[in-house]
RNA sequence: CGCGGGAUGGAGCAGUCUGGAAGCUCGUCGGGCUCAUAACCCGAAGGUCACAGGUUCAAAUCCUGUUCCCGCAACCA
């Protein structure tokens, strides 16, 4: 009988920068799972890569002064490296720049026309010629392009749409019929209450403004929307072809049993893919899985501070198990997991020096001293067995449920729980003493033939989460690696055999004395990268930071240059000192609140986005600078009749600017 | 009142659906052991289970209200 297939997929990592380890957090997750079904014995098609096209990564090559295709191959090889490094067992690295999957995507594009599910529309809006961008009214700055701040007119432009709305009660039922569907559960609702029930919008597939991307046949003045682009490199790169001549593979692989992605994208994979598939009348596939993130304690990652964590460095500094064995553990199901080097030093201390890799060097060392290194079972059992064998033989099923359920951080700890229990059997059996009696001498060899046993099954259980550690115990051990099937029966080690005689240690304890200057190294050497990649972009770094590490506490930071304007465009602002007078939270929003701001002898209502950096108490009495020549707008609901300025840090942290000396309200800015 | 989730010893979490003696990992303290990587094993301290009411013989668990966090959406002049 042939084995049941498992089709499952990562999101394409999109190639605008390096992957850090939060990224490489989806890549090692999934290939955990693969390896588990693979153990499992399902026939495993394990597929992930890079997503290349689109307006971002047009503007980073132009600004690097490379080609598009340049820049994208630069980081897919990093990619493929990273992924290669943490030992991924992936059957396929796609890119959407592969001509099979372009050409491919023309024909499903042309066939969504024909069959009259892509329609040509036009978009229309308020359109700013130079930046090519429509705009909606709720968007305009001062009536003008909030991006270059000129002249915005009514405008159509032609463009394609696919008509969603055609397939949403199909996708409601599906979904409400389908509980497994999205995963976790939570996320269903949001898109269901957020998208789904308040009626779907169609869709504009095509994009004029940019050239980067796989062209329309048909119209080759537009480009495929990245995500239709992207989205169907999982049925495209197994094969799937629109004119009905699919490989093989497509049609032993399709429907994917799981796709694994982050939960930011959620809503492309659970509602535009499975509505694009209707539309090509395919299988939807089973499952999505969004996972959390995996976020730096509370500051967020920013290369210019030196601190994002990169799967290399960790690799460096702890080794690719160890690395694994982190962003596996970490994670919870539901919420955003946390990493820093601190907690990553007491993980590997706690679980995998001390737990796992002592008792593989007590046990090793013990068969060593007590018998040359040979194991041999003699039978000699007592009532303390018992315990250890159901626990280790029942671990097995344990695993498996968590997997089935893709609570992978659980599975592993099932497992550990299997290393715990056999080091507290060497406290309950003290080989140590039966040593010193000759007549207990065949109790102690059981002792040890049972340790080892236990060792070499939860090694197996260990091996879809840390490959390399798996075949490294087993290799201390002197056997294999059990199949799945092997997994709950005990004492199927070759009684007799010998074990290695000089045990290797697997994890060497780390002191966070030694370790965390190696970061700082590491930590310097990110923000000189980052310096010289701003150089080399022509974009102006401060001097002062330089200099070295000593002003390394205050960030600098690097926003779009916007383009020059003339001394007339800045006379045309009106800027003002004002007074706040009053303020109060806007009711129907989190973020605003609303000031009454005295300037001069009048008194103007402003709404400003800053609710969760200052509150209205202290915002009463403040001298602010004002935009007051802004043209009123209504945000949700309350009029604002001009703008409070702020500076903005990376983190998106605002603080007001205020007069540097004492300056009535009124007090004009110039 | 846009929709939804959450608040449990110092930290991170389980338990809530199906009410019946508050549990796990890390950390702290004490003890044991010496095979081992100052590792391992045992024990202890530490929680009015966010707050206020209610239902019940019995509430972390069910109901109502309040406060505070978070996700999604919207929006950030």
């Amino acid at each position: 009988m042939s084995k049941e297939k498992f089709y499952m997929t990562t999101a394409i990592a999109y190639t605008s920068g390096k992957p850090h380890i939060g990224n490489t957090y989806e890549i090692v997750l999934a290939d955990a799972i693969a390896r588990y079904k693979r153990l499992e014995g399902y026939d495993v098609y394990f597929q992930t890569g890079t997503d290349e096209h689109g307006q971002k990564i047009q503007e980073k090559a132009e600004k690097a002064g490379i080609t598009p295709k340049q820049y994208v191959d630069n980081v897919a090889g990093d990619v493929k490296r990273i992924w290669d490094l943490m030992n991924t067992s992936y059957d396929n690295f796609v890119r959407t720049t592969d001509a099979d999957h372009e050409k491919q995507v023309q024909k499903i594009f042309k066939k969504l026309y024909d069959k009259g599910d892509i329609y040509k529309g036009s978009y229309e809006g308020l359109y700013c010629t130079p930046c090519e961008s429509f705009w909606t009214e709720s968007q305009l700055v001062d009536g003008k392009c909030p991006d270059c701040g000129r002249e915005v007119k009514p405008a159509k432009e032609e463009a394609y749409f696919f008509k969603m709305s055609k397939y949403a009660d199909r996708l409601i039922e599906h979904i409400n019929t389908h509980p497994e569907f999205i995963q976790p559960v939570s996320r269903k609702n949001e898109m269901m209450n957020n998208f789904l029930l308040p009626g779907l919008q169609d869709l504009c597939v095509s994009r004029t403004s940019f050239s980067w991307g796989i062209p329309v046949d048909f119209d080759p003045k537009h480009v495929v929307y990245v995500w239709l682009d992207a989205l169907t490199n999982y049925i495209t790169k197994i094969g799937y072809d629109a004119d009905g001549n699919s490989s093989e593979l497509f049609n032993k692989n399709w429907p994917a049993d799981l796709h694994l992605i982050g939960k930011d994208i959620i809503r492309f994979h659970t509602i535009y893919w499975p509505i694009f598939l209707m539309a090509l009348d395919l299988p939807l596939p089973k499952q999505v899985f969004g996972h959390p993130w995996l976020l730096q304690g509370g500051d967020k990652m920013s290369k210019s501070k030196g601190n994002v964590i990169y799967a290399d460095d960790m690799v460096d500094l702890f080794g690719v198990d160890a690395t694994r064995y982190f962003v596996l553990h970490e994670m919870p199901f539901e919420n955003d997991g946390i990493i820093t080097w601190e907690l990553v030093i007491e993980r590997f201390n706690s679980d995998l020096a001390n737990i796992l890799g002592n008792l593989v060097n007590r046990t090793v060392s013990m068969s060593n001293k007590y018998f040359d290194g040979v194991v041999k079972s003699t039978g000699v059992t007592e009532e303390v067995d018992a315990d250890l064998k159901a626990v280790v033989t029942g671990a097995r099923d344990k695993v498996a449920q968590k997997m089935k359920d893709l609570r992978v951080a659980d599975a592993i700890s099932e497992v550990f729980a299997v290393f715990r229990r056999c080091n507290k059997y060497i406290d309950e059996t003290a080989p140590w003493v039966l040593a010193k009696d000759e007549a207990k001498a065949d109790r102690l060899s059981e002792v040890l033939y049972n340790l080892v046993e236990s060792i070499t099954i939860g090694a197996s259980l260990l091996e879809s989460f840390l490959p390399e550690t798996a075949e490294k115990i087993a290799a201390q051990l002197n056997t294999e690696l059990r199949t799945f099937e092997e997994l709950d029966k005990f004492g199927l080690y070759e009684s007799g055999k010998k074990v290695t005689d000089k045990p290797e240690i697997l994890f060497a304890r780390l002191d966070a004395k030694d370790v965390m200057p190696k970061v700082e190294a590491i930590k310097e050497a990110q923000k000189k990268e980052f310096e010289a990649e701003q150089r080399a972009l022509g974009e102006d770094v401060p001097a002062a930071d330089t200099e070295a590490g000593d002003t390394a506490g205050e960030a600098v930071i690097d926003i779009e240059p916007k383009e020059e304007i003339t001394y007339d465009d800045f006379m045309k602002m009106q800027f003002q000192v004002g007074e706040i007078i009053a303020c109060e939270a806007v009711e129907k929003s989190k973020k605003l609140l609303c000031s009454k701001v005295k300037i001069g002898s009048q008194v103007k209502q402003i709404v400003s986005g800053i609710r969760k950096y200052y509150t209205p108490e202290e915002m009463v009495g403040k001298k602010v600078m004002v935009l007051v020549n802004l043209k009123p707008a209504k945000l949700a609901g309350v009029l604002s009749e001009g703008m409070l300025l702020c500076a903005e840090d990376a983190e998106g942290n605002l603080a007001l600017v205020t007069p540097e000396k004492p300056m009535p309200a009124g007090a004009e800015i110039c």
